[in-house]
RNA sequence: GGAGACGUGGCUGAGUGGCUGAAAGCGGCGGUUUGCUAAACCGUUGUAGUUCAAAAGACUACCACAGGUUCGAAUCCUGUCGUCUCCGCCA
């Protein structure tokens, strides 16, 4: 969420950042309308509030000097600004709750440095890491691969629950589990991040505060329960809101979390695209990275968090490169984005494995989540960032597709070796 | 799931209808003292909104949350959420 200030003082700044975010900047002339009638119905409501306030002690004091008959004609004229009251409070409550309604639903202001542009076309590859495989047969993909050595079933999985859903079995099943464990050893131990299994499922207050409402409703899945719980769409919810409503300490910043979860996403079979496999998924399961920073560290963190992803792809030698998105291309909440995009040779391409944000201030004014500098000072609103790190199914598809054999067969990554029970190599 | 107790400022904790935005203590900040540290003493110390060019000031709201009673609510009533204790159940 943007400061309302911040928006009423700079009109032209917020529209031009929505212009580039392909935003309707419709909104903004119905913000600047009902920010003026706002502020005339607070100022009218306050003023009656100072009158019964007044009238309330004097009322209290003739009592008290046993003048009941001037009490009495106080009480009745008090009475009667009840009713003026009561609909200036309900002017207000309106006015307030749509000025909350239209700035919840503003985008973050892209960071100065972020490439404008209309969509991923404008995006800017800034680096590139390892060599893509020259094959000397045509590789499989992750579907024929997995199914020919069972580990794989899709089929029995859309039984049991539906398309978009997998089961792996076998070496498969632990090929999963050990790149969990693998990635959440590396963050805990090189990068510093404290590990948090979190709930899997969140309130909407939670949901409000990490953005996914009240934008993206329908991209949950909603749980059947007057709570309004829903399960989480990434450990992104739970983990950044952990400190939600709190000040902490200025010397207590930053704080890394890690937290592996599964994540389900309603939204991801309304595309058409990605039916086949798992690269797009009702579930799946990722390792996430969340940090709480001093505004003036974000970039620098942003930075390092990025580094820290991509750190996972180099150890298992999985070849990538690493975009910044276009204005056009980012998500609600971030103000730049990095993108790191895996090798995939059976589709000849990279995709997206890891999405790292900053989300400056906006995130943590949604939900009042503050610190405050030594000295006593005001409290300021954190930074939070976030990052895949990583999607643990699509390095799964990197790893088999990346280091298949001839035969079918594939080679696992050194370092995964001590997670998979020594196992080298998963053949039939 | 059943029974009971309780939710007050950064923390502990007073406060059962007006003089309470809220005692006291701790912590924080500023100062006096001191060779330095500590102690002691003095002062100060919530958040947000409106007004104002800004500051100062003024006003409004906030004692879990939402309603209600009343001229007036932290205090009375109702609902919700949460915490604790005992019992039951379960992993």
């Amino acid at each position: 969420m943007l400061d309302l200030n911040f928006v009423r003082e700079n009109l032209e700044t917020v529209k031009t950042a929505l212009d580039n975010r392909n935003t309707s900047t419709k909104s903004l002339e119905k913000f600047v309308e009902v920010d003026a009638e706002r502020r005339r119905v607070i100022g009218e409501s306050d003023q009656i509030n100072q009158q019964r306030n007044t009238s309330s002690k004097q009322i209290g004091a003739l009592m008290q000097q046993g003048k009941g008959d001037e009490a009495e004609k106080l009480k009745a004229e008090v009475a009667g600004l009840k009713e003026k009251q009561a609909e200036l409070e309900r002017q207000r409550d309106e006015a307030e709750n749509t000025m909350r309604e239209l700035l919840a639903a503003l985008p973050n202001l892209p960071a100065s440095d972020v490439p404008a542009g209309k969509d991923e076309s404008a995006n800017v590859e800034i680096r590139r890491w390892g060599t893509v495989r020259e094959f000397d047969f045509e590789p499989k993909d992750h579907v024929d691969l997995g199914e020919s050595l069972s580990i794989l079933d899709l089929e029995r999985a859309t039984k049991i629950a539906g398309s978009r859903f997998a089961i792996l079995n076998g070496a498969g099943a632990r090929l999963e589990r050990a790149l969990v464990n693998f990635m959440l050893d590396v963050h805990t131990t090189e990068h510093g991040y404290t590990e948090t299994l979190p709930p899997f499922i969140v309130n909407r207050n939670s949901l409000f505060g990490t953005n996914q409402l009240p934008k993206f409703e329908e991209d949950l899945f909603h749980l059947k329960d007057e709570r309004g719980f829903a399960l989480i769409p990434t450990a992104e919810v739970p983990v950044t809101n952990y400190h939600a409503g709190e000040i902490l300490e200025a010397k207590d910043l930053p704080k890394y979390f890690t937290a592996y979860t599964p994540c389900f996403r309603s939204e991801a079979g309304s595309y058409g695209k990605d039916t086949r496999g798992l690269i797009r998924q009702h579930q799946f399961e990722k390792v996430e990275l969340v940090k709480l920073t001093l505004p003036e560290n974000s970039e620098e963190e942003h930075e390092k968090l990025t580094q820290n992803a991509e750190r996972i792809l180099q150890l298992l030698g999985l070849p990538y490169r690493t975009v910044v998105l276009s204005t056009g291309d980012m998500s609600f909440g971030a103000a730049k984005t990095y993108d790191i995009e895996v090798w995939i040779p059976s589709q000849n391409t990279f995709r997206e494995i890891s999405s790292c944000s900053n989300c400056t201030d906006f995130q943590a004014r949604r939900m009042n989540l503050r610190f405050r500098r030594a000295g006593g000072a005001k409290p300021e609103f954190v930074h939070t960032l976030n990052g895949s790190g990583l999607a643990v199914g699509r390095t799964w598809i990197a790893i088999l597709e990346n280091y298949q054999q001839e035969d079918g067969s594939i080679l696992i990554p050194e370092v995964l070796h001590q997670y998979m029970n020594g196992l080298e190599k998963i053949e039939k």
